[in-house]
DNA sequence: CGGAGTGTTGACCCCGTTCAAATTTGGTGG
DNA sequence: CCACCAAATTTGAACGGGGTCAACACTCCG
């Protein structure tokens, strides 16, 4: 097939970062200036390099303009364990909590650009805030970080690999909605196999079969770097075992339920 | 065999509060005093009782003096994943950042009693705290809790059941040391295998089964309750994979290091 | 053209699940 | 103190999900 590669929304990487944002809130003039003047200058990190590692002070966080973005742990016999990914528009080595250390390394798991967002930590541990609508989404941000680590948890600890790809891939989905990276129901997925199979605790292999079984299930499809969502139902019902109805009130509320999870 | 339940160290129940927190740091007269009032009015809670539930606000935090408390998420179709762990001494439902909401339940898995801790929080949230140590014990216990919830994360992604039981009965350990549960090397474990399957992600069944292994391979005991480690650096190298030391540096300071994290 | 990185496939096997049933423990009331 | 019952632990047998170890194909790049 000839190349067709328009890899990455690169034509502006800050459109993400200011569609996301106004997906939370719409920002008044000055926070909306003030976050364009944020993300005006952007630094870039290779693949594979660290942005900040282990137990360093989580005092100079940034904000992911373009590329992906996790937090992992190596395990002494040198496995990797990826605990959260940061996309587009995400806080990275971001904490309000005053003395707070990176309790695990943060990584760029592809080419990536982020704009240092010192002012916005500032800004948030202020009691007044100089921007008001800044400080909540950034609260948002820390909030769904909590929420997405347990997730993390109970992928890992109680579904199948069949249910561990598709939750993770309707996350991404989700996530990339919100910043206008995920248009038609499909989206760009720079990752490797191998590092989609150490986020979700499967080997290489395995995460290389289950995606040829939801593709052979018509749940997704893949072409290039391109991730297509072909029934959303199926795979909400997959993700979340939504399928079987056996408990019956009182259960919605529980964070495990995925489907509103990302439309604020 | 008679009767030897000591089962609880329930002789006092505020003592391990004070013992957990004075490891941390030596407390002032005045915080002390401060902590001492705080646990003078416990509230008892049911074994399985929820204490607060999934998506309310975190401004009733508690302060456990006995019991175990966990948090924990069930999917659609009734299993449960157990999150984390409250022993005595640790705060539940305690965030620091205002306005955040439980991503999870939180339940007392045992009988339990807690100090409301509604003080500890405002005092934390306040610039000028009134009492600083409590305070920075606070935000220790905040960045603690992260550890471990990316520690669970890590054990259930990348772990045996072996290592993850063994792994997770070293947590306790260590844990319970700090509050002096833990004397001679042993603790009471007041939870059902069921229990501690449904937090480390195996079947009942075979969480029994694993048990056995490590009782077979001399590396703890169990009689009644009571859990005894015969052979700690056996139990640390199955918790985290030390016995082979493939990767020679720059490792160790990662959180996976079991070793010290427990001793402040 | 060669080599590294990634995706794909096949064969084999073991770890952990599932489903029962048996056994022990603990609690409760007679 | 014993009978009784529910909860918890233990055991067995059979199955299958996922790991491991290869080899191979493809693309990208120097």
């Amino acid at each position: 097939m000839p190349a067709n590669k328009s890899r990455s929304s690169a034509a502006n990487p800050r459109l993400a970062v200011l569609t996301y944002f106004s997906a939370y809130a719409s920002l008044p003039q000055t926070e909306a200036e003030a976050l364009r003047t944020l993300i005006g200058r952007l630094t870039p990190f290779a693949a594979g390099s660290e942005i900040l590692s282990a137990g360093a002070l989580l005092d100079t966080p940034w904000l992911v303009a373009s590329g992906w973005v996790c937090r992992a742990t190596r395990l002494p016999d040198g496995r990797r364990q990826i605990l959260d990914f940061y996309l587009p528009g995400d806080l990275v080595a971001f904490s309000s909590r005053p003395g707070a250390k990176a309790a695990a390394a943060y990584i760029s798991l592809t080419r990536s650009e982020c704009a240092p967002a010192g002012d916005l930590l500032r800004n948030i541990q202020d009691a007044n805030p100089r921007w008001p609508v800044l400080a909540e989404i950034c609260r948002t941000q820390e909030q769904q970080i909590e929420i997405r680590v347990l997730q993390q948890i109970v992928r890992n600890g109680r579904q199948t690999a069949y249910e561990r790809v598709g939750h993770l891939l309707l996350e991404f989905y989700g996530r990339l909605r919100l910043s206008g990276l995920a248009p038609e129901g499909s989206f760009t997925l720079p990752l490797t196999q191998e590092i989609l199979a150490e986020a979700v605790g499967l080997s290489t292999v395995h995460m290389n079969r289950t995606m040829q079984h939801l593709r052979r299930d018509k749940v997704i499809r893949t072409e290039d770097g391109l991730v297509t969502i072909l029934n959303t139902p199926a795979l909400l019902s997959i993700a979340g075992r939504l399928g079987t109805p056996n408990q019956p009130g009182a259960l919605q509320r529980e964070i495990w339920a995925t489907q509103d999870l990302y439309a604020p």
